[in-house]
Parts: structure tokens; sequence; C-alpha cells
DNA sequence: GCGAGCCGTTAGCGACGCTAACACCAAGCT
DNA sequence: AGCTTGGTGTTAGCGTCGCTAACGGCTCGC
């Protein structure tokens, strides 16, 4: 009678809040729509939060199927651009989905499909940082686009759609982009201030050296599975470069390595850091 | 028995929610806590959304009455940086409050607090505009702001309490006041972008690294006392560089520094693969 | 005095998330 | 074959939720 009940499930729940939003998403619904029992829905999924969080992911990675294919261009800092467009397309194409991914926030913690665009992101900016473009360690760079975009998609679908300023997101990824990049842009409208300081090349080399040591660049295709995507900020402490992953640096250690990135790192912080509260890298 | 019913009812539901949190506030606890029945609830509120929107505006003026003394400074575009402040630190200390306010969004409509708020952000954005310093519409200034913002406090709360970077928000303020507001830094030398290439072999870059560490004199041991105070973090740094020695690697002592450039001259002669630094890591 | 409107209370409706308990059925073991 | 075992489907129901109809007592203008 059933082949495969998780995946009706799937379609029913995907379907059901595809149309009518995410109040209409009640298990009793899901389960008549996928024309099983409450309780097959329960032994699969356990609970609610967890069918929730088993449709965003479904919804997020079949369209990121279809988009990624598009993706690699020459340019990290183009494709970075790319994905932070694909994200905010995403959050409006499907405002739904996005509002129970991103949108429903409970203070402890944070659901699976953001941590997993953050991995992707995290991703593009190693390329990024490997083309010696960055200006900030990648995790910082990666904690604030994602904020920023997140950000811009939550108020894109907050408000009613004519509302909505389309180039809000185009400006905001560039001031994003100026702040964590370090070349000037080329060819977008000339009143850039052009303000790299001198030691934006310090930073940049330091940073650039600092993703040579940590191995190649991830490949376009494979999301880094593997990669511990270090969100604390003054972490790492050897745990991602002594432990497994020894890079190509043969003539240091890896008790060396991990040292002399974790430097490199507060190199690329510059002297000080910003704010009142100096307590952010010890 | 009931002098005021509402107040009672916002208090009672104020307290439910800084204690056991959002999914604890049922219409039914809240009369409970009250004292009161369900039928007078909906009488004053209407119904759980209406109780929603009036204790989160509750809360939210009772925090702007008890900080809004402080506001007024001299310059326009500091009191800007102490509401971003604000209303990050808001986020931070009464976190259910707001996952409430902005974290739980519906794809069609805004609550009350968020244009609340977005009318005092405009406010302020108006007298930045008045006293010249504002390079985009206000309009324009406060959706990104205000986007910029509601991401960043969104994903300090969403990840748990020690995970938090303290500086995230500093830095997207920063960045987006870069973005909005003309250039008050005076113009300095530029020195040549000196760019390394995209995919310089790991040794170019360690002796990239090692070459502008050595234009800066190593730091003495105390970095943030001796350097000027600087309010704009990331962009300036003009003191420092002004001051003619070149990009102080102030965040490494000079035993630091100096062991650092062994390791990075190591580096350049060791070993590393011909092949060129595509060693795959995972 | 007296109808009119306001307010609190009781009781309950429909829907929700979730689960205990049982029926069935294919597969493995003795 | 007989029996156990484990997974699957079904029924029925528990406790809670948001919300409301209906009633009774209250004050108040007339």
């Amino acid at each position: 009678m059933s082949p495969d009940a998780r995946q009706r499930i799937l379609d029913a729940a995907a379907s059901l809040l595809a149309e009518s939003g995410s109040e209409a998403l009640s298990t009793r619904a899901v389960a008549a729509a996928a024309n099983i029992q409450a309780p097959t829905l329960y032994r699969i999924f356990g609970d609610k939060q967890g069918l929730i969080e088993a449709v965003t992911a479904y919804g997020f990675e079949r369209y990121l199927a279809d988009k990624q294919a598009q993706a690699p261009t020459g340019d990290p800092v183009e494709d970075l651009r790319r994905g932070w467009d694909l994200h905010v397309e995403f959050a409006l194409t499907h405002p739904d989905f996005y509002a129970l991914m991103y949108g429903s926030v409970r203070p402890g913690h944070q659901p699976a499909v953001p941590r997993e665009a953050t991995g992707l992101l995290v991703a593009m900016l190693e390329r990024v940082a490997h083309a010696g473009r960055l200006r900030v360690p990648v995790a910082t760079a990666a904690q604030m686009t994602g904020a920023a975009s997140v950000g811009v998609a939550l108020a894109l679908i907050a408000r009613p759609e004519q509302e909505r300023d389309p180039a809000l997101s185009a400006r905001v990824r560039e001031a994003m982009l100026d702040a964590i990049l370090t070349d000037p842009h080329p060819a977008r409208d000339g009143a850039g201030p052009a303000r790299d300081g001198a030691d934006t090349p310090l930073a940049a080399r330091a940073l650039a050296l600092d993703a040579a040591l940590a191995g190649a660049p991830p490949a376009d295709d494979a999301p880094p599975a593997g990669t511990p995507v270090d969100t604390s900020p003054d972490t790492s402490s050897g745990g991602a470069a002594a432990a497994g992953a020894a890079p190509a640096a043969g003539a240091l250690t890896a008790a060396e390595t991990a040292l002399l990135r974790q430097w490199l790192r507060r190199l690329a912080e510059g002297p000080h850091d910003s704010t009142g509260n100096s307590r952010a890298v010890r």
C-alpha cells in the first residue's frame, strides 16, 4: 500500500506548506494528505519538529540541486556573490520554507538547514581566502555575511511584495563584500572610496597563507562534509589543523602549524579589536 | 477585585515569557498567572496574536524608557551607533522577547514593534542626513541598517551563549556605516595595493607575509596602550599607518613575531610538494 | 423601579501534538 | 511445522491548545 511512506509524507508536507503556509502544516493535515496515520508519521520523524526540519531540508536541497549547476565561475568572489543572490532568491520564491528555516528562532538552538548552509558559505569563503582576497578570517566573514544575508531575506519576505526594494539585497551584499574583501571592485560605480589601508596587504597575506596551510580549496561540487566549521572565533587550537588533515607544510610540525595559523588570524584581526568590549580575541 | 486587568495580564505574560520562553506563553497559563478567566483576556486583546504584540510592545517600551535617556550625543553618527548597539543589546538581554518580535516571520505581514523601531531608526538617520553625512536616501539607509542589525541579532541569539562572537555586531555595524555614510576619514597616501597573485604557491605567500612583517617594527608588549584609539575599526587605522612605521603587527609580541618569521622562512624553503599545493585534506 | 450595557464565570467546541494498545504479516530459529 | 520476533498499519484516546456561546450579577442613566 505504501512503497515509501517517508517520501510521500515529505511531498505532502512540502506542497501543503507551499500552498497554505506554515500554519496549515499540522501533523493531522500532513497525515491525511499523505494518506497515512499519525503514528506512522511519528515513527518516521519523531515529532513535529523532526518533520519540519526534514521538510525544510528537503525543499532546500531540491532547490540547491536545481541551481547549483550554475555555481562554478572562475572568480571565487563572483561565486560568493551568486551564493548570496541564490540565498535571497530562495527566500523570495519559497517564503514559507524560508520563514520556517530562518524565521522561527528559539533562543537556544539552531536548526539543521542554517548549519548546512553555513557549511556551503564557509567553503565559498575558503576559496576566496585562498585567492588572497579576504582580509578577515573565514569564520568571521562567514558570520558577517550569513547574518546580513539572513537579515535581508527576512526583511524582504516580511513586507508585502510591492513594498520590497529590489535593490536592498545588492546594496547590503556589496557593503559586506567591501568589508571582508581586499580589492576594490573593478567595475562598479566609480564612487568607491578606495579605502584600502596600508595594513590590508598584511592581513590579506596572512589570511592567504592561512588558507594555503588549511589545504587545497574545496572542490566545486563537493560540499565539505568532513571539514569542521569552527564557529567559535578564537578556537581551532589545533582541532582542525593538528588532529587530522595535516596540510602540506612539511617543514613544520602539526603543533607548530596550529600555533602559526592561530597567529596568522590574530595578525589579520589587526592590532586591537574594535568596540569597547575588547575581550574579543584573548 | 481587578483594578487593572490589562496591566496584570501584561505583567504576567511578560514574566512568564522571560522565565519560561515563548512556548510557555499560552493563553491559559497567562490567564491563570494573572488570576483572570480566558474570556477577559480575549475581550481585552482580541486573540493571542494581540496579546503577543501587546506584551512585546510593552517589554520593548519599558526597555527603551530605561535606556533612551542616554541617547542624545552631539554627533548623530554616534547616536546611530548607539542605537544599533542598543538594539543588539536588547536582543541579547531579552532573547525571548526579541525572538517573538523579529524572529517569528510570517511571509505576509509585519508586526507592530519592528515598525515602531523602524520609526526611531528613520528619525536617527534623518538627523544624520541633516548633518550631511548620509550618501544614500534615508529610506534606503533605514532598510539596510535595519535588515543587517536584525540579522546580526538573530544570528547571535540563535547560537549558544559561549559560541557568540562579541565582535560580530560591531563589525557588521561598521560595514553598514561605511556603506551609507560619507567618508569622514581623510584620504591617506595610497600605497599601492600590492596584491599577490591569485594562486601563489605556499612559499611565495610565506615570503610575502614575511616581507610585510619586515616593514613593521616589532611591537612592544603593550599594543593597545600606545596606539591611538580609533572608533572606526576596520577602515581607518590611519593613526598607525600615518605614524610612518607601517602596519604594526600589534597583535603579536616581538618574540612571537620573531618566531613567526622564522617559521615563514622555513615554510618558504621547506619541502613543499612541487606539484603545487593541491593536497586534498579530507 | 427598571431596562441597558458592562464584566466575570462556567462550560464546552473543535483542533492540536502525541501515544498506548492491538492486529497483521513476513522472516528467522528450533 | 510451530513458534518467536520485529516491523507496519490501525483504532482510540489523553491532555492541551485557542477560542467562544451563554448566563448571572453589577452599576448606571432614566
